[in-house]
DNA sequence: GTTCGATCCTAGCATCGCTAGACAAGCAAG
DNA sequence: CTTGCTTGTCTAGCGATGCTAGGATCGAAC
């Protein structure tokens, strides 16, 4: 059984091999440059050998975006742990969630502006998508204010975040006033 | 000078039946389907002809965009002009926002998430774009609150309207809540 | 040492955005 | 009316894309 273990651990290894390298393809040069080619030759492999781990080039972004969900939920944690009281907590959590966007906008695409096969919103939903919305709620949890279902003021405060930073990336908002724009929406929707 | 006149006029009517027709076939099957044959089959003419009008794809899509911010910015108004009171209209905006996005995705996905090779935010943005903007900050802007610069209001809640929107589409957020979210978010970003 | 199955690669398909060069239609000059 | 030229359009093709079929190769098992 050695054997088949070993090849087993290979081929596992091959296939984290495949994901870092797409990521990393897609942060130097974009998503775009990333082709099954450019990914083949990268890994050392033939084209076919991609096809034997996924499905297509959108599992690939799929499993890119899952990476990215498991880093950001811990991301947003250590910065949240680090401070005290929910004011501080939110404020700190925003500047997370948006700094994260923004040194890794390609796995932020896999997450969230690419096609990466993923459910979401429902029981399918991959553990690591959904651990990164727990992370949000812990946090946003706590003020959403009287009468006002967690969940959703979640969502609310996550759609402002995901606006913000994808409006900003793609040039949509200049950049120069991000720290403002995020104490606005804090004071604002955060009921302390 | 009558004949350059018609020539003028008919490649004018040509321009607008190429960019008609490809946001035509991108609301019905998606900018995926949207290819430069397929959009050449449709106007009856061949593939060549489309770039005798724009530069690449990627022009037709901006055209597309700008179409569309022109529309936004009147169904935005129309909106608000029907309500009396700041905070009617920005809720009325607010709704007229998310579901322009809805009913017409590909021209959202166009001017937001697609390149279509536009300038945001300096001064060499289009008019159009420019003026949809404008319509957000007639409204918006009064509600911005003491001390808080009404461009700056206008950025983040155009961030949570757009944040909403995208994410909804894209299926990261339940479509069944849209209305208590949008309540929420006039409830607690305008200062009445 | 031989067989046989798993593994991988070469080669190719259909389609994409885009372009060069041939061809035809229509106008101006003789 | 014919000739020549400009203007407009099309056919054909390039390189690149995601993906796949089928053959070659290599290693484990008897």
């Amino acid at each position: 059984m050695s054997v088949q273990e070993r090849k087993q651990r290979e081929r596992a290894e091959r296939e984290r091999l495949i994901v870092a390298t797409a990521r990393e393809l897609a942060e130097q040069q974009g998503w775009d440059a990333v082709t099954t080619r450019r990914l083949a030759e990268r890994i050392e492999y033939s084209q076919p050998v991609l096809y034997s781990h996924f499905r297509g080039k959108r599992e690939i972004i799929g499993a890119v975006a899952l990476e990215g969900a498991t880093e950001m939920a811990a991301a947003l944690r250590a910065a949240t742990s680090a401070a005290d009281g929910p004011r501080t907590r939110v404020t700190a959590l925003a500047r997370a969630y948006l700094e994260f966007a923004a040194r890794n906008p390609a796995v932020y695409d896999a997450m969230f502006e690419l096609d990466g096969g993923l459910a979401f919103a429902n029981e399918d939903t991959p553990p690591p998508l959904k651990d990164a919305f727990a992370a949000l709620l812990e946090s946003l949890g706590e003020v959403a204010g009287d009468g006002v279902h967690p969940a959703l003021f979640t969502e609310v405060f996550w759609a402002a975040l995901h606006g913000l930073a994808t409006l900003t990336r793609a040039g949509r908002l200049p950049p120069e006033h991000t720290e403002p724009r995020v104490e606005l929406l804090v004071a604002r929707l955060a009921m302390v």
